[in-house]
RNA sequence: GCCCAGGUAGUGUAGUGGCCUAUCAUGAUUGCCUGUCACGCAAUCGACUCGGAUUCGAAUUCCGACCUGGGCGCCA
């Protein structure tokens, strides 16, 4: 019976693990074996002379990598790693390794991103990087966890879709039998046709689609978003829900993943204090403009290096609140007393933006002035549009990204380095 | 899409016209070694992205292609 390699003891006597073949150091008439499981690492020490030739023949067989079987007595030595090996009675290779590898899984020669996400499987065994992936789930459960204790309906909704439907980003089309169809960008007018629905607190985690030509260490073609939306809520309600759902999973992953974290070196982790300060946009710019040499006036955009100029200037994370009718889509919700700027945030990290989000616009007649006043057609969003006209309950969510989530609380250096498998404009495989 | 920097053994690198039969580390193969823990020692193996040009001579210069990294733009 195979036991993982943390409950390895001297007490347990006898022990059957089964793991990868970490490292070998042949020392002559005695050899050492390195046996690495998802949940540490165990030696395995072979004395030539008291041991099978089984076993020494398994052992000289055997490369690094290789997954392996071994069965034996558990002794405490105190030189041995974690204070106890173990000497073999059965060793069993299951399945050899090719040599040589296409990465040191052992990392004494650093490797690329690129060789690492062409044998991600590989470099997936190292502890540091499946720290990544153990800590994202941790961060998932603890999303999970919040939205259902707070009432929210888990849904999912179509990722192929009919048309582009809100306009600004690329789509990709694909063959849908003799249709044209498109993955899907956001689940926006999907969370939002679930208030006319009635399910009042919704969310989504799933992915999303962006054809974009984009090539940063921030930016990827398929990405998972964290979407929610509330009825009856205004944009503060969801902000302040989105800030103590990020505090929430930070706190979490400090009080679950602390191996994980050790094995990533992060020795720092600070979970982010709420409530993160609501910085009007009209400031934000001004800030900018002060640190930037580029000019920045009402109604642009805010660039990569204002973005990080006032992360620098905020330290932690922000929300930037009121920005600009203009650039922000159809469905925000205007101020009534100055309808030039809308109810509509964005949660930022000093590094970059985390999630967008709005009070939404739910009188059908005010929605088809606003799709018109982007210079869109209302007739190509009848679908969108049919459900604010039986009763659409006042609204408001947003969207948060998964992978800048986890990318912004490990410090990872590129969004690529929190997916398995990410797509960008070059990378389709695997 | 634009700009910048790159592409050298399995991996990570050094090498800016002849000193390159290409450096170092790691690795792989073989041998020696009974307490290693990045074990040690010895031998061996293994690479200049592709195509064209310049030159007596190109890893090195130039042109093109392909690929990679980064910045910017784009990004409901």
């Amino acid at each position: 019976m195979r036991i993982p390699i943390q409950s390895v003891t001297p007490e347990i006597g006898h022990a059957e693990v089964c793991g990868f073949v970490h490292e070998v150091r042949d020392l002559g008439g005695l050899a050492f074996f390195l046996i690495r499981d998802r949940t540490g690492i165990l030696q395995v020490t072979i004395p030539k002379k008291k041991v099978s030739e089984a076993v020494i023949a398994a052992a000289k067989a055997v490369s690094r990598e290789s997954v392996v079987r071994i069965s034996g007595q558990i002794k405490a030595v105190e030189k041995a790693p974690g204070g106890r090996e173990l000497i073999p009675e059965t060793f069993e290779i299951i399945s050899l390794a090719e040599t040589p590898l296409p990465l040191d899984v052992s990392e004494k020669v650093s490797v690329e991103l690129d060789t690492r996400l062409d044998g991600r499987f590989l470099d997936v065994r190292r502890p540091r990087v499946a720290a990544v992936f153990a800590i994202r789930s941790a961060a998932m459960h603890a999303l999970n966890d919040y939205f259902h204790r707070e009432g929210f309906i888990s849904i999912t909704t179509p990722k192929i879709v009919a048309a582009a439907t809100e306009g600004g980003t690329e789509l990709f089309p694909i063959a849908y039998f003799d249709k044209e169809a498109y993955l899907n960008q956001s689940p926006q007018l999907f969370k939002q046709m679930m208030m006319a629905a009635g399910l009042e607190k919704v969310y989504e985690i799933g992915p999303i689609f962006r054809a974009e030509e984009h090539n940063t260490t921030k930016h990827l073609n398929e990405a998972t978003s964290i979407d929610i939306e509330v009825s009856y809520a205004d944009h503060t309600e969801v902000m302040r829900i989105l800030e103590d759902v990020l505090v929430k999973t930070y706190e979490y992953v400090d009080k679950t993943c602390s191996d994980h974290l050790a094995n990533m070196d992060i020795t720092d982790f600070a979970v982010p204090k709420g409530p993160f300060p609501r910085l009007p946009y009209c400031e934000a710019i001004e800030i900018a403009a002060k640190k930037i040499d580029e000019p920045i006036k009402f109604g642009d955009d805010i660039g990569s290096a204002a973005e990080r100029a006032i992360g620098a200037e905020m330290g932690g994370h922000y929300f930037i609140v009121d920005w600009p009718s203009g650039i922000r889509p159809y469905y925000a919700m205007p101020y009534e007393n100055d309808p030039t700027i809308c109810k509509a945030f964005d949660l930022m990290h000093p590094r970059m933006e985390l999630s967008s989000g709005a009070q939404r616009v739910h009188n059908h007649d005010q929605l088809v002035q606003q799709i018109a006043k982007k210079g869109l057609n209302p007739e190509s969003f009848d679908f969108y549009l049919r459900p604010f006209r039986y009763g659409m309950p006042p609204h408001a969510g947003w969207g948060l990204g998964a992978d800048r989530l986890i990318m912004t609380m490990l410090g990872l250096p590129n969004v690529r380095e929190a997916v398995l498998f990410p797509r960008d404009m070059h990378r389709l495989v695997p």
